[in-house]
DNA sequence: CCCGATATTGTGGTCATCCGCAGTGTGGAA
DNA sequence: TTCCACACTGCGGATGACCACAATATCGGG
């Protein structure tokens, strides 16, 4: 798995030594990226960290380049830092999801403290994410039959109900009922309930 | 229950008077305070909608009506007007929970997509905080013993099982597990599951 | 002192679940 | 054609869940 990174993408040699230096410092591993080209090019779906984006740049803006982190479905955290960003600019960025949003001069600390908030919720929703992608796999395992029967297993409903509903024996949907469990890392109804009740499908 | 409102807080009648139509021609009921200390002082609990608060006012300024609103558990979206407002103000206030943030002038059109938004998200909001204090009230309704058994139950844990681990029969089990279900409204164990899974106690 | 809420337990029976054993049928891939 | 995944079914037994009927015991009020 790619370790966690603070990933610094700006065209100012000056700004990446300095933010990488300060990052480093505070025991935050960092790289950088000359242009947002760049980073959206060496940009692989499992990084994780955070991104720290100016906003002018030569060639692509860090406005643009956050949107193709969006349309790319980037799960890092994004924080802008900007010398002349304007209030309509802070608040769409914001409201798109992005992270935080400073204006330079900014405070050194605060920006390295941001980025360790960044990086904590990046770690949080990873982990989340994770044991939410284990589920998913195991549903995919199922047969198209196993998933109808878990669906009424997931209502409440008896064997023999199940049965009927679904023109079938009521042997055949304990057999389904089975593999249900077993595809799914559970031992009864009430934990397959629980591991799919914080997202339904 | 109180009536879904656009609040409008503002300290020049004029704005308050403009917004108020421009809302109402758009079939948004709304309502207008003449100061921050006023919509405090009439706020309630069980007010619905959203509030449309101006950051300069005399006395006390939209930013400390926000704070207080925090203190206060506010659920309605906020979405603060500003003729001066500043990136900083703008990136706290969203930080700290506000639904938009817009600068004069403003397009009036925009502003009353923005306030419908916030009022639906606040439906939305209402909805499922309504369900969530329902299954809270049932669960208040259980006896200590009654919620011991209930987590058992809902770690899938056999009749026997939990009756070993408190010390009693497992027909005072049987009698509690059943209670658990007439109180709480569900009538089998995966029910209760799913009642309770989208957020545990 | 009596009552209601709470917690407890037993008996016996019905229904649901789970599982091993055993087998049929179909459609696609090697 | 053979093999395999998938779906389907029956039988019978073991175990668990649920329930009606019937009781005992504690504790805090009224």
């Amino acid at each position: 798995m790619n370790q966690a990174l603070a990933h610094i993408v700006d065209d100012d040699e000056a700004i990446r030594d300095a933010l990488t230096w300060l990052l480093r410092t505070r025991n935050v591993a960092a790289r950088s990226w000359d242009s947002a080209e760049a980073f959206l090019a060496g940009w692989q779906a499992d990084f994780h960290g955070c991104i720290v984006l100016d906003i002018r740049m030569k060639e692509m803006s860090g406005l643009e380049c956050f949107d193709a982190l969006l349309e790319r479905n980037n799960s890092m955290p994004v924080i802008f830092l900007t010398g002349h960003g304007d209030v309509p600019m802070a608040v769409s960025t914001l409201k798109k999801g992005a992270f935080d949003f400073l204006e330079k001069p900014f405070d050194d600390n605060a920006l390295v403290d941001v980025v360790i908030r960044a990086m904590e919720a990046d770690a949080r929703r990873q982990a989340s994410q994770e044991t939410q992608a284990t589920v998913a796999g195991r549903l995919a395992q199922l047969t198209p039959r196993e998933q109808e029967v878990m669906q009424l297993v997931l209502a409440g409903k008896f064997n023999k109900v199940i049965a009927d509903e679904l023109n079938i024996s009521m042997r055949t949907v304990e057999v389904h009922r089975s593999r249900v469990f077993e595809k799914m890392g559970v031992r009864s109804a009430v934990e397959l309930a629980q591991l799919l009740a914080p997202g339904r499908d």
